[in-house]
DNA sequence: CGCTTAAGTTAGACACAGTCTATATTTAGA
DNA sequence: TCTAAATATAGACTGTGTCTAACTTAAGCG
């Protein structure tokens, strides 16, 4: 019984879900490929080794993971959902060159922030999207600086 | 000839895109109201008055208008699109409850992050999505406070 | 003006992501 | 082993968005 496998069944345990091994794979795969894929970039995965998982399966287990904490369904664009089984807090990053979904550390928002911009509401967790190009798809003449949401430069970082 | 349509008229010239009954039509609703439609909601909108837009149509225009940076797509949830012709930078807060988008001031973030973070790469723009209840559905007896996107609860602001 | 042409509009077919339903199978526990 | 609840499954179905091919309009030119 490999390390993972006990960590897995585990989390079945503490969440209460059966540790089928339609739903051990799609975990597994999750936890062996952070790379946020998609529901039917997982569909594929599982059923390119045992066991067979159908597609209604895939989006059922992908939900009562995420339901049970232990998937996150990511912010997209639009598009496909995109899940990490990576727990850690963290922001994303997109890279609008190739796509890629990559991770960035964990790190507060100033405290003032929450007084002056959020004004009475309730505030259960948020996450920040960056976009741009990752290191593989930077120019190497050196690209623009960072520009905020409407399309101006401005050294916001 | 109104404030707004002089206004929508020359957002139309600077950008290189003709003035169409249509095209007017959905970007006269999304700068009237603020409230981040989808797309859905904007072809019912514009189908309720003069002039009609066909769906196809009122999608084009959706992607002419951001690719002329008139309107912003936001990022959401798997769903549909939600658009934005507020073109000040600012971030967005979600009602898990009711499903409201509000808007956010904005606020650049900490320095450090773009050197600590962000490594080599070229980051072009972000964007927070905040999430939790709004001033309407905050509960009276006082939740919890902010939550780190493990769930876990923290002094994250 | 009236031409010309590129841009824009349209209905409907199509594609993709995700949900639902009804039935079969599996799991956990007594 | 037996039973009930959870889970798996194929395929129908829905919502969201894209594409095509024919039609219409705006803008520039003489
Ligand atoms: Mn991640
Ligand atoms: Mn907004
Ligand atoms: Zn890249
Ligand atoms: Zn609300």
């Amino acid at each position: 019984m490999s390390n993972l496998s006990v960590e897995l069944e585990q989390a079945f345990q503490s969440a209460a879900l059966r540790p089928t091994a339609q739903r051990y794979a799609v975990l597994e795969f999750l936890a062996g490929h952070p790379v946020h894929a998609t529901a039917e970039e997982i569909f594929h995965a599982v059923n390119r080794s045992d066991p067979r998982a159908s597609r209604a399966t895939v989006y059922n287990n992908l939900r009562s993971l995420a339901k049970a904490g232990l998937v996150r369904e990511l912010v997209s664009e639009g598009k496909a959902a995109r899940f990490d089984a990576n727990l850690h807090p963290h922001h994303h990053f997109l890279c609008e060159n190739c796509g890629a979904v990559e991770d960035i550390p964990w790190f507060d928002l100033p405290s003032a922030v929450g007084r002056s911009a959020l004004g009475e509401r309730v505030v259960r967790r948020y996450e920040i999207l960056f976009r741009g190009h990752c290191d593989r798809c930077r120019r190497p003449d050196g690209g623009p600086g960072l520009v905020k949401p409407d399309g101006n430069e401005g050294a916001v970082i």
